[in-house]
DNA sequence: TAAATAGTTCAAAAATATTTGAACTATTTT
DNA sequence: AAAATAGTTCAAATATTTTTGAACTATTTA
């Protein structure tokens, strides 16, 4: 059974743009290495940024899809959601 | 044999931005449709964007290592870089 | 040799992206 | 109930990226 390979263009320009910036490629790193759940406030901790600039930039990562968040209670889990890289990184020249 | 795995990280954000662009995906498309060298006078017709603009775009691209160039006479000849695209596009996620 | 063609350079203007701090909501702790 | 904590929202300030046009170099054609 062959995967889907239709491709948004929008969220194409999304997730590069994402991924484009040394901050969120270093959200994006911590969340690869903890391969699970971590608070909005842990990796922003960890990459030192401020809680504001942390919400805009797990919001661009979300709206691209590379990431998914789950709120619970006054928390925001984050992690990598590895099926947007595979499509619209991994796959991306095979694809073109 | 491996292949070597160590990726340069400024040029992984200049990669990364570089295709975080509409008009230069879309010049990347088209040179992946050709698969052989073509004029930037060419691309820049196909993708409707002016001269100036041209040299702006394929500048970064090159600069990301992205395409090659060569100058032969008045006319540059452009052309992806697939090895680039593998290691820091195909390879990013396994890498991370 | 004059005109046309392919592309570059430069700086200013315009468009986008990012940072910042104050004020806010909701939840948890003391 | 007050204070602390986690995160959001908003608008202004700042920074970065992209577009534009005029002037330029080098090459080719008429």
């Amino acid at each position: 059974m062959e995967k889907e390979t239709k491709q948004n263009s929008a969220t194409q320009i999304k997730v590069f743009k994402a991924l484009a910036d040394p901050i969120r490629l270093a959200i994006v790193t911590y969340l690869k290495q903890q391969d699970h759940e971590v608070t909005c406030g842990e990796v922003g901790a960890v990459v030192g940024i401020s809680k504001t600039s942390g919400t805009y930039h797990f919001k661009l990562l979300q709206a691209a899809g590379l990431i998914t968040a789950r709120k619970v209670a006054r928390e925001k889990y984050v992690q990598l959601d590895p099926t947007t890289f595979e499509q619209y990184v991994t796959d991306f020249y095979k694809n073109l």
